[in-house]
DNA sequence: CTGAAAGCGCTTACAG
DNA sequence: CTGAAAGCGCTTACAG
């Protein structure tokens, strides 16, 4: 039993196991860190006394002359459920590695990652930074760096994680005007980010490879609640309706289907609503979201195997790509020539 | 211009700052810390170096002998959306404050926990943490500790941030009984926790006051989808089929939505749907679900400041409560009688 | 193979 | 008010 309120338990220290072991403090260290030069007999009586006493290693002492082994995984906010399926991806590629995620979370990532290099984090994986390029890049010269969601690198100093998002989008228009749909207008993203260009870029390109390059309509909106459905309700209640919507990211479809169902505009009928990210949501029969799925969980997988690489010493970037595929569901299945293009999974 | 694979670059240290100011170390390290015994002169020069030279102290070097002004928040998932309430919460509160708040995510707290302690988290917030009591003191004698979603402390040496959960689930009940339902079922959680065990009292009692003593029937399903399906399936597709379902967070009310569509079951005419947390989701026109507002942002500003009182020297336990309260809306509006205890935040 | 010593970047008593 | 020295818990060359 414990005291009501003692004082604080103290912490086994690396001298402490290596008396016990009777071997000195560098011994020690040298078991935990998996070393050169440790005769068996010597690391099985460490490993011993450190099981005996419960030793664990604090990472900020080792991390003052090596590695603090904690990755930093900066999310742009908690509410997108796709970043769910990518930290799944990290802390599942993690799990067999010495290193431990820890996350940040913030828009604006650039205050965070000066606190996680603080924190001695031995890399960073950002997702969709909206940093400038020139910062990105003095990032990676602090600290091994992975991005996801950032097309350009122009740079060598640090890898990217990405899905064709040029293609994505193109597939949205094709699957739409497959259906039958023409007027397709996009809400896009109002802040700056590499991803979204992609995404518009595969959308004007694909309307005017069908014809409809005078019906493209790109309306840029804020992730806030309110400006999204304002967004939403002014292109339903325009004079000429758009007879569907893409909307660059899950969450923000949602929202759209949300406006439209209050307005009594009929999905698909009257309006057709494609996401992207193809998240735990678009399944529900509430929403049947046709999404475009970018493997958020295997984006996380690659990006931490690239991290580690990184950190343990690679110095030629890489760049992963995974190619996106459209799943089709009943928000976007007016016609009866129904989509052959994709299926639920 | 960097070079294009250059070498790490350098940290500037408190050494470098002191030799700029013309200083001792020492010195530096009290500005650093606002520390007594400062002229306004000296301080005035270090501020100088350190903003000319841009120097930022390293958080685990000054763990080592003090504190690394980071707090840990553990959240058991990224895809219930409630959590995200209490880390806007946390955040805002955190803003005044020199802290940082570093994430972790899992379901299981306890490797997390250890993790976050070998970090040098000056403390550590922790919600509706399935750990033993004797764990969760244990954990408290190492570090600060917060607890938000735990009932019944049963020892001195944390604080607790919670709403009513019992209430919160008469609240319900009283609710649903109000608008005309009877048979009403609750889903819970598989897992054990104080948080559902209360609402499932709560749940319990005033079915009893209604003199639904033999209507009630808790289901307990893992937050797995799958599992959550089955289980409302079998609710819904039962021989006397429950009128009203009270679902222990929105997350498993969304899914219950869903289920309901599938089958073709109507709500909120064949069956009620209640949830808890008043999310962001509630609101959703395909929803408009009937929840319980607990202030997830209060809770973690709570808890915020709560851990930072007891960082900075605190003993005495201190345990917060926020009193909840239903928010009516579409989804359990069967009857003319419409609610009155309630209205749209 | 093993260990004594220096050092990582700070803070903390302690002198002056 | 200011600074020199010791120390936090590790790792890293370097001797032996």
């Amino acid at each position: 039993m414990q005291k009501k309120t003692g004082p604080r338990t103290p912490r086994i220290t690396i001298r402490e196991v290596a008396s016990d072991a009777g071997v000195s403090v560098a011994a020690v260290s040298k078991v935990l860190r998996d070393a050169y030069g440790v005769s068996e007999a010597l690391r099985a009586k460490v490993q011993a006394s450190m099981e005996k006493l419960n030793y664990r290693p604090l990472a900020s002492a080792r991390g003052l002359r090596g590695r603090t082994y904690t990755i930093g995984l900066l999310l742009p906010d908690l509410r997108n459920p796709f970043f769910a399926d990518i930290f799944d991806g990290v802390t599942s590629a993690l799990a067999r590695t010495q290193y431990q995620a820890m996350q940040g979370i913030s828009v604006t990532a650039s205050e965070l990652v000066d606190a996680m290099i603080d924190r001695q984090m031995d890399g960073l994986i950002l997702i969709g930074p909206n940093e400038m390029a020139e910062r990105i890049s003095e990032i990676a010269h602090r600290v091994p760096l992975v991005l996801i969601g950032h097309h350009e690198p122009g740079d060598e100093s640090f890898d990217t994680v990405n899905n064709d998002d040029q293609l994505g989008a193109r597939l949205v228009v094709r699957h739409l005007h497959a259906n039958g749909y023409r007027r397709i207008a996009m809400i896009s993203l109002a802040r700056a980010s590499t991803v979204v260009s992609q995404r518009e870029l595969g959308y004007r390109l694909e309307m005017v490879d069908h014809g409809l390059g005078s019906d493209t309509l790109i309306i840029r909106s804020t992730q806030v609640l309110r400006d999204v459905q304002l967004a939403v309700r002014r292109l339903l209640e325009s004079d000429n309706r758009p007879d569907a919507i893409f909307c660059w990211t899950d969450l923000i479809a949602i929202e759209a289907i949300s406006v439209a169902t209050e307005l009594g505009v009929s999905i698909p009928h009257d309006v057709a609503i494609v996401g992207y990210d193809n998240t735990m949501y678009c399944d529900f029969a509430q929403h049947r979201l046709t999404s475009v799925d970018q493997s958020g969980e295997l984006l996380g997988i690659q990006a931490a195997r690239l991290l580690v690489e990184r950190i343990e010493g690679r110095t030629a970037p890489e760049h992963f790509v995974v190619t996106p595929r459209i799943v089709a569901r009943a928000s976007s299945a007016k016609s009866s020539r129904t989509s052959k293009s994709g299926q639920d999974r």
